[in-house]
DNA sequence: CGGTTTGTTTTGTCAAGACTGAACAAGATG
DNA sequence: CATCTTGTTCAGTCTTGACAAAACAAACCG
């Protein structure tokens, strides 16, 4: 599925839209919506997605209504999804003193990539115990033993390597949070 | 969630049941219901999944219509469950001479992995189209060509690396597959 | 206090998809 | 040919979940 034109929009007249911004704004669009999908194959609402595609791209964070205006979605979803995201600390809700509004901005943390490791290992776990029960009973199981082998091998070294680049990413980004120079 | 005892089974008195098969057959029916939930979480029905399990937990192919039987679903679900999973190549159809039935059996190469090959490479080509729209515009985007970058090589290693365990695989059972001795 | 602003919760609608059961097609077989 | 058998496809039901809109709560402000 590909990013169509959008509904029209209720009203967007006066922005500085510069030519050069077009192709970006397309371009953000096409990821935001990217997301959207792609979030969505985890399990997770189509808005959530949409809001962290968002979020990647803004360099400040985002005040909640910019967030339902932008994505023309009611308050009531974006309330829902961005707690949503908060909980699995994929975003993080940010206030200001003197403020009463929230911002919002993604986590740079492992978040959702999190999720995918412990998906991982929930399988490898499965797998796992099967080959337990499997073991008094030597009959004609010798293929299946084989078979749950490789699934554990395969979900292990899946879930390891992962967590080496989660471990990279979180140790890079630990100290550099620069503010754009 | 867990696998619950199983609605009341239209009938199957007579059977062997070593005790010491009782322990066996309660972890095949978790792993198989676990493999239903698990394939759900990747948008495959979870017939589908059920399917998947039992085929891994069987020796021999199993029978169109013992499909049906043991997991209680009707047979145009096996139809469409097992089409499908024979179109991603998760498992096959097998045949005997003389034999108008079909019968099915996992299939040991990559199939299920594959998938998620994919999507982890459907994810950084979206990133990196992403990096690539954001070039021209230099304003106060540092940060986020950072995230995008994080977010590109990390699905990258991601890939490779499980890539890399299907390859090791692959080539791993592609010349043992020994009759249990 | 009454009225804003800001975010949350609830209620109702809608759409997507899974699954069943029945109708169906295509061979076999008497 | 009538009738099984075996598998496929189709129509209908049911469940799930996303979403919007409205009711709500809690600060704040005058």
């Amino acid at each position: 599925m590909t990013v169509s034109e959008p509904v029209p929009a209720p009203d967007r007249s006066a922005e500085p839209a510069a030519a050069a911004d077009f192709a970006l704004h397309a371009a953000e669009e096409r990821f935001i919506e990217g997301m959207g999908l792609a979030l969505e194959e985890d399990r997770l609402p189509r808005i959530a997605g949409r809001l962290v595609g968002l979020l990647i791209l803004s360099p400040q964070p985002l005040r909640f209504d910019h967030l339902a205006e932008r994505l023309r979605v009611s308050r009531g979803s974006i309330s829902t999804n961005t707690r949503l995201l908060e909980n699995m600390s994929v975003i993080e809700r940010v206030t200001r003193p003197g403020d009463r509004r929230d911002y919002f901005q993604i986590n740079e943390q492992p978040g959702l990539l999190q999720r995918v490791v412990d998906r991982f290992r929930d399988r490898q776990a499965m797998a796992e115990e099967m080959k337990q029960a499997l073991r008094p009973s030597a009959d004609g199981t010798g293929v299946v033993a084989d078979r749950l082998d490789g699934f554990i091998r395969f979900y292990g070294i899946l879930a390891d390597s992962l967590r080496t680049v989660l471990n990279a990413m979180e140790s890079r980004d630990g100290n550099s949070r620069p503010g754009t120079a």
